[in-house]
Order: C-alpha cells, then sequence, then structure tokens
RNA sequence: GUCCCCAUCGUCUAGCCAGGUCCAGGACACCGGCCUUUCACGCCGGCGACACGGGUUCGAAUCCCGUUGGGGACGCCA
C-alpha cells in the first residue's frame, strides 16, 4: 500500500542508535515506528550507528543491537553505517562552515565555561555558552574547539509530525560545540550531515530530543540543506513513572528472547504503546504496516505494562504454527535438560499445550513430560496421589488401558466414570492419580489425550512404575 | 532555575482537530460466576478515569486562559 506521491521524494528513515549499550525497549520501539513508517509508505529505513563517542562505544554492543534488530525482524535496506568512519566529510562540512563565517574556533578552556555556567544558573538562567570567542576570531589551536555560529534574534521552529507547532527563540540557544578539541565531530553536527548524506526524509526519534531539534534545523539552514520533517514520539517510563532504566527489570529486548517471548508479541506490545488503531489490540507485522500512521500517535508518555505483553505472548503463542512453536523450543528444553527428544510427540502434544502456555519457557516446562523417559515425580504431588489407598485405582486403570488401548477416549472415560462409580468417589480421584502417574504433576491437558500423545506402551509403563511407588509408600 | 513538551480507569488507550449520539468505549490486571477429570483456554458479569479552577456556549472529555502535577532538555554524551 504505498502512498509515495509522485512528485515527493521517495520516503526514508532511519535508526541511529549509539553502540553504548544494549538495545532497550525505547530504542527498539523507536526503531519500529521509523521501520514502520518506512514500509508502509514503501521508503527506505537506514540503520546507522553513532559511534562517535569512542570511548563509550563498543563492538560488542554493536552486535548486541544488530541481533536484536534481527529478533525482531526489523530489517534495514542501507546500512550498517558507521560515522566513525566517517570523519573526513564532517570535518569537511565544519571548515566550510568556518570558512563561511558559520562557525568559529572558540579557545576558552573547560574551566571558563564552567564558571559562566554555574554564573547563569545562579542568576536564574539557563546555563549557556556566553559567546566569549564568537567575536574574538581566533583562528586553529591546539585543544580549541570548533562552535556554531547561531542566530541571536528571531526563531526556529517546526512543524513536528506527532506533536504539532514546536517553536524556540533563538536567543535560547547557545553556539554549541561541533568540534572537539580531539578533532573528532560532535553527535549535533554529525547526524544534521549524515541525514543530509543519506537524504532523509522523516527524522522519527523519542522526544528526548525536541529540544536539540532547533539547533539542528540550524545546522541544516547553515549547510543550505533541505530540512528533513520531524517526529518525536513520547517516551518510555518505567512504572514509577521515570525514564525507563536497569532498575526497572528486564530492559534490553534481547532478554524478552531468552524469556519465552516471541517477536511478534513484543513488535505487537511495542506498537501499540504510544500509538493506536481505534479499538483492536491484536496486530500482525503486516496489519502493522498497513496501518501504521504518525498522526495516530499519542502526545502523552506511556508506561511500559510487563503483564499486557506477557498477554499478547500468550496470544501469538496459541495462534502460532505448532512447527513453528516446536523449531523456537529446543533452548528451552535444554535449559532444562532435556536434549534429545522425539520431535513427533513434541509436535503432537504442543496443541494441547498452548492454552495454557503464556511464554515459550512455560511451554517447554509443560512438554517435558511427554519427552523424557521416565518422569520426574514432584514430591508433593506424589505424596498426595501415589498413596496405597490410591493404589486400586492405579491398578484398574492399568487393566482398563490394556484392555482398551489409548485411542478410544470415550470408551476410556466412560470406565474411568465406572470405576469412580464403583470405589463411591468423585471422577477427579481416579484421574489424579493417574495424571500424577503419566506426567508427575497435578496439572495438565485432559488426562486421555496425555495417554493419546505417550501411546500406550509408555501410559502402562507409567502406570506400573507409579503403582509401585503407591504401594510401597504405605 | 530557564526553556520545551504533556495531562481520560492502577496500566495501555478510543473519543478531542470538525462541542450534543459519552451519567465516557475497548484492552491488560484485579474480583465474582459459568464450563470442568486437574491446570488452563473460553464465555458472562463487576470494580474503575475525563487533574483542578475559571471562561466561551443552550450544551465541553472535546475550544480558550490559568493553576497544579509530570516529563524532557540545558555537555568537547548521544
Amino acid at each position: 500500500m504505498p502512498q509515495t506521491q509522485q512528485n515527493a521524494p521517495r520516503v526514508r528513515t532511519r535508526f541511529p542508535p549509539s553502540p553504548t549499550g544494549a538495545l532497550h525497549l525505547g530504542g527498539a520501539r523507536t526503531a519500529l515506528f521509523n521501520w514502520l513508517f518506512a514500509r508502509h509508505h514503501g521508503g527506505d529505513f537506514i540503520f546507522r550507528l553513532e559511534d562517535t563517542d569512542r570511548e563509550r562505544s563498543k563492538d560488542e554492543h554493536v552486535d548486541s543491537i544488530i541481533q536484536a534488530m534481527e529478533w525482531l525482524g526489523l530489517d534495514w535496506d542501507e546500512g550498517p553505517h558507521y560515522q566513525s568512519r566517517r570523519f573526513d566529510r564532517y570535518r569537511q562540512a565544519i571548515d566550510q562552515m568556518v570558512a563561511r563565517g558559520r562557525a568559529y574556533w572558540c579557545h576558552c578552556p573547560p574551566e571558563r565555561l564552567q564558571g559562566v555556567r554555574e554564573k547563569a544558573l545562579a542568576q536564574g538562567g539557563k546555563p549557556m555558552y556566553d559567546g566569549c570567542c564568537r567575536d574574538l576570531g581566533p583562528g586553529p589551536a591546539p585543544g580549541a574547539v570548533v562552535r556554531f555560529r547561531g542566530p541571536r534574534e528571531g526563531h526556529t521552529g517546526w512543524k513536528d509530525l506527532v506533536k504539532g507547532p514546536i517553536s524556540f527563540d533563538n536567543a535560547e540557544l547557545d553556539d554549541l560545540v561541533i568540534l572537539r578539541s580531539d578533532g573528532s565531530p560532535t553527535y549535533h553536527l554529525a547526524v544534521v550531515v549524515d541525514d543530509v548524506d543519506m537524504a532523509i526524509t522523516h527524522v522519527i526519534r523519542g522526544d528526548d530530543h525536541v529540544s536539540n531539534t532547533p539547533r539542528q534545523i540550524l545546522l541544516y539552514q547553515a549547510l543550505d540543506s533541505p530540512i528533513p520533517q520531524f517526529g518525536h514520539v513520547p517516551m518510555i517510563l518505567g512504572g514509577d513513572k521515570t525514564k525507563l532504566s536497569k532498575r526497572h527489570g528486564a530492559t534490553a529486548v534481547i532478554a524478552y528472547k531468552d524469556m519465552g517471548y516471541l517477536p511478534e508479541a513484543m513488535l505487537n506490545a511495542l506498537a501499540r504503546l504510544g500509538w493506536s488503531h481505534g479499538d483492536q489490540e491484536v496486530f500482525s507485522r503486516q496489519e502493522l504496516i498497513d496501518h501504521f500512521g504518525l498522526e495516530a500517535v499519542g502526545k502523552g508518555a506511556a508506561v511500559f505494562d510487563p503483564d499486557k505483553l506477557l498477554h499478547l505472548n500468550a496470544h501469538w503463542i496459541q495462534h502460532s504454527p505448532p512447527q513453528r512453536l516446536a523449531a523456537a523450543l529446543p533452548p528451552f528444553l535444554a535449559a532444562r535438560g532435556v536434549e534429545r527428544f522425539d520431535e513427533a510427540t513434541l509436535l503432537a502434544a504442543i496443541p494441547h499445550l498452548v492454552p495454557r502456555t503464556k511464554t515459550l519457557l512455560e511451554l517447554a516446562e509443560w512438554a517435558e513430560p511427554y519427552l523424557v523417559d521416565e518422569v520426574v515425580m514432584e514430591p508433593q504431588a506424589a505424596a498426595k496421589f501415589l498413596t496405597a489407598a490410591q493404589a486400586p485405582v492405579l491398578e484398574r486403570v492399568a487393566a482398563m488401558v490394556e484392555r482398551l488401548g489409548v485411542a478410544e477416549s470415550a470408551a476410556l472415560e466412560a470406565g474411568f466414570k465406572d470405576l469412580a462409580g464403583d470405589l463411591g468417589i468423585k471422577l477427579g480421584g481416579v484421574a489424579q492419580p493417574v495424571r500424577v502417574a503419566l506426567t508427575g504433576r497435578t496439572a495438565s491437558p485432559g488426562i486421555f489425550e496425555v495417554m493419546v500423545i505417550l501411546g500406550q506402551a509408555r501410559t502402562l509403563a507409567r502406570l506400573g512404575r507409579a503403582l509401585k511407588m503407591a504401594t510401597s509408600a504405605g
């Protein structure tokens, strides 16, 4: 459903994380929105790594971010581009601005800057650079930086795609550093040059960037470059309404993969955080692409709700083909010590397990009894249901299975009811000991379903073993 | 402190732009019930919000102003 107008430039968005940590929920949502916007409009999604901070940028973070993007299925059309490889280009842009008087060298030592800020703050103003070197006109020197020469009057504004019109008084903006004393460009300069060179048409980012936007717009103008459209999406907050951080539990998206979440659930949850489409709650990847638009993004910050993610995960697990689930399960099974198992058995069991499962972790837990040779008896369950008093039940059920097999569920159920009647107990009185015998637990899918998946031989073997435990239990 | 942004159930939100059909709808969570061989799924029901104060108007969740509250930014981090 591309809606690109003939004369409008092709939509190009980008996701530019700085590799100083893992991809967290907020970053993932920003990536998602950019990706959705590009896909919806049939445009391009560019992936870029903002690693101009050589101290904090790490290769391992690059790898983990890419891993998270791939897990979510956010594929990019170009990149990853690395800012660290484009320093010459930035330097060229800076030199050009200096040559044209749009930027100037500044020799102010850090201590002086510090003092200027403190003084401004003390006087009730904003801590800004006072423009000391602005008209002094010193040239380059070791330890000097280059600052952008911003206008002191007028105002700079734009029509934000999610927030509406926003405007800043230029007097509120100080002359920001664009070249560090070590010769590297700063963030503001690098993003603008990159977005210009990469022909980005829409900058969709967290609203912690709104106050950066006027300065960047000024930079575009100084570079005589077209200004992209901006859309600032509200931030994601933790349960205590403060900026999401490690304190709020798992914030790295990739951690959710290991906790047994499906990427479609994560995508669904992230999209609904801030964006909506009427009352619809569940969206497939394609539906997200079809319906996504910045005009439907809310303006207020949102709190991430783990319960809702869990609910969505349960939904997507229930709506996944068994094969897909089986393919994702081995790591979770292995974590439980189940390395080798019969795949057909797993596939047969999954449909019965899925309604009581919210994560792949739980699915592996439910699946275990079907896949191991000898079930692990939960002590509490055995103590309650595998007693001498229940031995006759197990004995007679075994005889029944011997005679009828496991395929005749209706006949077995009738047999169970007769047995319960004979013994003067409820149906549960028969079913529970059998359940524990077959699965080692007090909770499982329907007991006749379990038997079918186990097959007659294994059902009988487990009944036999349980009978031994029961008779010797006293 | 200064500037910018925001404000509907505990949480995510619909409604707001084009005021009445909203004593505000959906979802998650929670509570109760039904179903039932266990645990779930499912179904039914319940609890629960327009931050406050002014104004405009016949009429405001919706428009305007103010207050309060919250968030963000103010780096040679991004």
